[in-house]
DNA sequence: ACTTTTGTTAACTATTTGGTTAAACTATTT
DNA sequence: AAATAGTTTAACCAAATAGTTAACAAAAGT
């Protein structure tokens, strides 16, 4: 067993994490982070060299973890409706276990547009052309009102995400308690797609 | 005329609100604000004490602009499907001309918890129990699928205003030019209640 | 006129913070 | 066991940054 203790470079990478996701690049303290792995502050220069190369780390960490995960329901062999639910539901659930990971990379993605681009050509990057070209067919076939791919895109995926990334505000407005909005968001991931559904359907 | 040269005390909230909402809290500089105001750094702290004063004084400026704007419509006496359109129209018509202030004010609120607290009890926060009336009502009556208003609450808010929230991302995802982006945000002012309606109407 | 209050600045201070260094410690190799 | 390479730490350092001070200027009272 290798993770009987794990090594520094992935407690590192985990504290990083946590810090970086909570309180975004500019707010997180590199001391903090050495606290929270537990080591001392210069082990953290000794694995990562500067706080950009550790952030970037982390920020490459969560898109290879969140990208894929995208892509691959988007561009799987299935039909349209089918595709919707499947997609909100296992991205609502995945979101649930990982509550800070959008609003981190959306911050972070407003902050250095730059960085933005670069992922673009990632080849990780998902691709939604399989998925347009199904909204496409099913829009001149009749089954779904006319729609572009990329507005449809983006509805679902607002639709899925913004609970999340706005949970502070959305709490605030419908004035529900925690558990009374964690419960919201679990039955999201059917209710999500039966609306998106409705929504398109002829 | 009494603006015709902007006193200090509001250019330096311009600056602050500027930089706050470009960079978040922690990213922005009290200097940056200063130079930004024309003025002398000393000048910040004679007007806003600290830092941290004048954020809050930036972001219930940010609030009070924002918050009445949202239950104005919410509130206002019409019909619900009228209701939608006019407040998808107007709420995505006001991001535009504000494009950083969705993200700034979730970004913050994600930060500090207690911020959204003590929010949800100022008088001028939105109230949505008329909205959520309506909506039983029309569920009722069988106007509309079973939905509860929360849940159609967020689905509304979300698909306003995720796509500035999440612009750089939806970028990504769509490949669309800038001005590509902001063409379908200017469609989305009437797509979007009509989506929203479509998937709600029996 | 002069006194007081308000506004403004340059220079300074204290602290925070990212990053470095040199030494100590640990495992691995020879 | 000695040497070597890799890991970890305490103590530092330099730059950045929020905030202060003291002097000065302008405006408002008197």
């Amino acid at each position: 067993m290798e993770n009987k203790t794990e090594n520094n470079e992935t407690k590192i990478l985990i504290a990083a994490k946590n810090c970086f996701q909570k309180k975004g690049m500019a707010g997180a303290r590199m001391q903090e982070i050495a606290d929270e792995a537990g080591i001392n502050k210069a082990l953290l220069h000794y694995y990562y060299r500067s706080k950009q190369l550790l952030f970037e780390a982390v920020f490459n960490q969560a898109f290879k973890i969140i990208g894929p995960k995208l892509g691959e329901v988007l561009n799987a062999n299935l039909p349209l409706f089918e595709k919707i639910q499947v997609f909100t539901q296992n991205y609502i659930g995945f979101v649930i276990a990982h509550p800070y990971l959008p609003s981190f990379i959306i911050h972070e993605l407003n902050q250095n547009p730059k960085f933005a681009k670069q992922l673009t050509q990632d080849e990780r990057f998902p691709e939604i052309s399989i998925f347009k070209k199904q909204v496409e067919d099913a829009v001149s076939q009749g089954i779904i009102r006319p729609i572009s791919a990329e507005q449809l895109f983006i509805n679902i995926i607002s639709i899925t995400v913004f609970p999340f990334v706005g949970a502070p505000l959305l709490k605030g407005f419908t004035k529900l308690t925690d558990e009374a909005y964690n419960l919201l968001l679990e039955q999201r991931k059917t209710a999500v797609a039966e609306f998106i559904i409705n929504a398109i359907k002829i």
